[in-house]
RNA sequence: GGGCCGUUAGCUCAAUUGGCAGAGCAACUGACUCUUAAUCAGUAGGUUGGAGGUUCGAUUCCUCCACGGCUCACCA
């Protein structure tokens, strides 16, 4: 409200004429608060008053409790909080007559000595307050905090000022990249970047952001994946590559689905798909160990076992949880395959091929439980336009996805190396976007002139750091483990 | 895009069948030199998301719109 920042501001006039540079362009702090907190947490009130050191902190007030001559506050420095004494007969007499005019979520530094309280708790005994800068806006109420989720993503700041477990999500992610990377660095991948803006989107079946480069006067996509670039540098020699960087898509908003996130697209040459599938089962274990301390996590109260996986095929999974009981002679008959699906209430289209039936069909009856981590493996081909043929089964690839806590965590391949078979492939996909997918492959010549120029048998896969990073901090919503998701315009 | 729920003071929430719009915290004034959700006394703070309708009277009922949450569909 108006009327309560313009109390401030008066407050902010008054601190200038009392003789503070009301925006100081520094200040020369001894200690962190969690040095502080840390150094003396063992000492002992006798300890701290025969030893008499002096601190010199700095950070944002977090509570005040004044009462006459004296007071409390809470000082935060983001990260860690102490509590601050001020005392009118210990501070210069400004210094005091200042602290009267701070608000809750201003900036100070403090200078003072260590002591505990008559109730034990470790406090800085301040002989002199710097101020270092005012806040205008109150910060929320201190009891209920910020909860309004709409604020609390429009107003990142304020709610990583006031609700700690939201700097803790951020810290785990910021681990969990960095631990993919020092993952990938130890064995020999070589971090890449690829374009962001192509002039054919693909890698993916999705639609794209279009955008439009006046110079050139030609349209521009942002990325829906980067895989082809990274293919193009295996084909010429660099053997593993990654990319972990933002990709776009232009569908639905939801809890699991951001406009814009962050994928990992890794690819090591003379692999295939099952090598993957070993790799990914370390690196993910060993991060879930290192960001949570356990293999054993909780994701929406339901304990997640690193230490346990699983691979089943598509039609084996079918098989498992469809409620009636079927073959998989019943899964090579289409008619039999739709009349499941109608009963299980899936949108059919009878123009789909039976490859795409059954992955609908797995969708319907096994995606939800696959909490454990699963892999789930050998696609139908109609589903995986860049993937390898199954040896001896050419209506499969040797494709999988994981599934852990019912989400779609990575998806992985041999990679499709033929360019006689990409191109038809394509080809096929073009049928697709005439029969109105819009989100079928387009043609990409250069590709596959890549491939003509031999790309080594390779296995790519592709991570969602978002999703991983929402099963590691127990968020259901995509939206609190990215720091600024999309919301509408206010 | 569909369905359900929601929007009241800076924040968190009340308001009976349609009958004077309230509380706690935050803010302001005063008291208080070891408090920690400090305490005590007082003051101020509102076009109840917006537009329209029904009514003597609407926070409350109806319609439309905006925004948000959950969910389903699409997707990762």
């Amino acid at each position: 409200m108006e009327q309560l920042e313009q109390i401030r501001v008066q407050k902010l006039k008054q601190i200038r004429e009392l003789g503070y540079d009301p925006y100081p362009n520094t200040y020369r702090y001894t200690h962190t608060i969690g040095q502080v907190v840390k150094d003396f947490a063992e000492k002992t009130a006798e300890q701290l008053e025969h030893g008499k050191q002096k601190v010199r902190v700095a950070g944002r007030i977090l509570a005040n409790r004044p009462f006459g001559k004296a007071g409390f506050m809470a000082l935060s420095d983001g990260e860690d909080q102490v509590q601050v004494y001020a005392k009118k007969d210990q501070l210069p007499e400004r210094d005091f007559q200042l602290y009267h005019l701070l608000d809750i979520g201003d900036f100070i530094g403090v200078e003072g000595t260590m002591f505990r309280t008559r109730t034990g708790e470790l406090t800085i005994y301040s002989n002199e307050i710097t101020f270092l800068a005012k806040c205008f806006l109150p910060l929320p109420e201190k009891w209920h905090g910020l909860t309004d989720v709409e604020i609390r993503y429009r107003r990142r700041y304020v709610d990583l000022v006031v609700n700690p477990e939201v700097r803790s999500v951020f810290i785990k992610r910021s681990v969990i990249i960095r631990e993919l990377r020092s993952f990938l660095d130890e064995r020999g991948y070589l971090e890449v970047e690829t374009p962001m803006l192509h002039p054919i989107f693909g890698g993916a079946l999705a639609k794209p952001f279009k955008t439009h480069h006046n110079a050139l006067d030609m349209p521009l996509y942002l990325r829906i994946a980067p895989e082809l670039y990274l293919k193009r540098l295996i084909v010429g020699g660099l053997n593993r590559v990654y990319d972990m960087n933002r990709i776009f898509r232009n569908e639905g908003i939801s809890t699991r689905h951001n406009p814009e996130f962050t994928m990992l697209e890794f690819y090591q040459a003379y692999s295939n798909y099952t090598d993957l599938m070993d790799l990914t089962e370390k690196m993910l274990t060993e991060i879930a160990e290192k960001v949570c301390g356990s293999r054993v996590i909780t994701y929406d109260d339901q304990p997640i076992d690193f230490g346990k996986w699983t691979r089943l095929t598509m039609k084996e999974a079918i098989l498992k949880f469809s409620p009636e009981k079927i073959t998989e002679e019943t899964l090579k008959d289409r008619a039999a395959v739709e009349r499941l699906l109608k009963q299980l209430h899936a949108d059919v289209d009878s123009r789909m091929p039976l490859g795409t039936l059954i992955g609908l069909l797995f969708e319907t009856v096994a995606e939800a439980h696959l909490v454990q981590p699963t892999f789930i493996y050998d696609y139908p081909i109609e589903l995986s336009p860049l993937s390898k043929a199954k040896a001896g089964d050419p209506s499969l690839v040797e494709r999988f996805e994981l599934y852990i806590g019912g989400m779609e965590i990575a998806n992985g391949y041999s990679e499709l190396n033929d360019p006689v078979d990409q191109r038809e492939r394509f080809l096929s996909q073009l049928q697709a976007r005439e029969r109105g997918d819009e989100e079928a492959h387009q043609m990409d010549e250069d590709y596959i002139r890549a491939l003509s120029y031999a790309m080594p048998p390779t296995a790519g896969e592709g991570i969602g750091v978002d999703r991983l990073t929402m099963l590691l901090t127990n968020s259901t919503s995509i939206r609190d483990v990215i720091l600024f998701p999309h919301l509408r315009p206010e």
